[in-house]
DNA sequence: TGGTATTGATAGGTTTTACCAATACAGATT
DNA sequence: AATCTGTATTGGTAAAACCTATCAATACCA
């Protein structure tokens, strides 16, 4: 296979019409590339330059040859110069991937901070279930993912951001609405309404209300945290909310704090190993740690 | 600057996603494909590749470097492959100069063999006279001329076709016409036409005229051998005609020959010292000289 | 839970090659 | 004839690309 420095010699004497000043203009000896250009020739099996005295001028095929070369040329400097933007690691797109009962609760905390943080990164958000997450994660549709934390993940780097707590969403008029000292053991025998299968914060909801001795109302399964907190408001049950998603002042619906022992979940930022931005990841862990830092307080 | 090579590294790893069976492909050892490819991600300043151990994924810059790395590649072939189809010497285009007293008379006794002798050379006839032939020929634009030698021409490599008689052409009822013995001599003190400046017939033919003692009936110059010789047949003087210019059968005009010494032009093929592809000019002067005997005898 | 296979990285040594300085050589110029 | 200009040749060097052998980490399997 031909090499680009040869066509970069090509091009020279082709420009110069001239050995000499030819490889002056290449940064190299004369004798260099003489030599080199009469390997080029020898390889291609012709001539590319007919050499006289007074001047060096190209043969019809190195005139048609000379044509490609730059086009090469110009390839190759393509590829450089992308290869130098994409070289900061802190610049270029960055895909993340969010679970809907984080995304649109999470985000106005921490995206103000993130761009101002990574000025050069371009985020790219994208809301879906967890294992469609971790199989774009997987696949490198997508770079990072921020979600709750399950032990069953495997093969991904795992960056805590923060505790949030899961809260009681209940009817204004419900019995459990302003109690001073809810726990877990006061969901005994209530009916619990939750988010449609396939998502995570339900299996988590139902994981703490059953261990409380709750019961699953599955005659209704909200596609959304919104729709859910609609249905609480209509008086048709209760359920756990995470904490970020609270939205005071809404209409008979009422949020309460647990006591210790706090239901909550882990939101995470996953990787995998080996990902080639961690610059970036480092970056961005950090600024959503600072951010949700100052939230809490 | 970075290598082709390099870029075809990284095509095969893209490709196979298993560095071992990349190196296979490109014929070299796992550690050297390892190896040159660390070197061009340390080149680049970025990672190409995430190593996993079931599969090899390119990074989100690797997916945009290796777009363009093929672009590279694909055009550093269509070098390659134009270099192949132009390497046989007996292909292409070739651009042939001939004089306008030379080429519509000798074209048709030699371009049938010419094609037939090289049938993958596309020939490029150019009429014009000889110093823009001669410029021409210097600057590359043309590869042969055909033409009449003179002394004078230098830098240039002669192949000679074959020696042109020139012979009288008069009105019919001329005194000199049908002459058995026509000398040069016989011309003394006759008007001769002659074609306008510029073409080299007109020199060589106002040579041996004068050198008789001719005179040069300078109020009309022909711009053709054809306008001339309706000129001479017409009845407005003598001139000197290339043979193979003769056309028998043509109304009032008449041919004779000279007896020795008969004046003469030496028509040639002309290439630059060095030229490239001097295969196929050998093998057109051989196929000139063949058409020209077998038109001889 | 060891044993084996797979895979990419590493180490050490060899060959290739691109390079330079010095110089030869050829044609043009004086 | 001497000189000048420009390319080719020669001999030697340092960088590079490459190889074989081996390591370390993991996956796979019984």
């Amino acid at each position: 296979m031909i090499k680009i420095r040869d066509l970069q010699y090509l091009d020279a004497v082709a420009k110069h019409g001239h050995f000499g000043r030819a490889a002056d203009a290449c940064f190299v000896s004369q004798p260099t590339l003489s030599g080199q250009i009469m390997k080029l020739e020898d390889q291609l099996g012709l001539s590319l330059f007919e050499r006289h005295r007074k001047k060096v001028m190209l043969t019809p095929a190195g005139e048609e040859l000379l044509l490609r070369a730059r086009q090469v040329l110009r390839s190759a400097e393509d590829f450089e110069e992308t290869a130098k933007a994409l070289s900061d690691p802190l610049s270029g797109d960055l895909h993340v991937g969010l679970i809907p009962t984080v995304a649109p609760y999470l985000l106005p905390h921490i995206m103000s901070a993130l761009s101002a943080a990574l000025p050069n990164i371009n985020f790219f958000l994208h809301e879906n279930q967890t294992d469609v997450l971790l199989k774009q994660l997987d696949e490198g549709k997508l770079d990072v993912l921020i979600l709750s934390w399950l032990d069953s993940m495997a093969n991904v780097e795992r960056y805590t951001l923060f505790d949030e707590p899961l809260v009681l969403a209940s009817p204004v008029n419900h019995p459990l609405a302003h109690s001073d000292s809810l726990t877990l053991k006061d969901l005994n025998g209530q009916w619990v309404l939750t988010l449609e299968d396939g998502h995570c914060l339900r299996d988590e909801a139902l994981g703490y209300c059953f261990s409380a001795g709750a019961k699953e109302d599955s005659r209704f399964q909200a596609t959304s945290l919104e729709t859910l907190r609609y249905m609480i408001a209509s008086g048709m049950g209760i359920t756990l909310i995470p904490e970020l998603a609270i939205k005071e002042g809404e209409h008979g619906l009422r949020y309460t704090h647990f006591k210790a022992p706090v239901p909550s979940r882990e939101i995470c930022l996953l990787v995998r190993p080996n990902y080639s931005r961690m610059e970036c990841v480092r970056a961005m862990v950090s600024s959503i740690r600072t951010s949700m830092a100052d939230y809490v307080k």
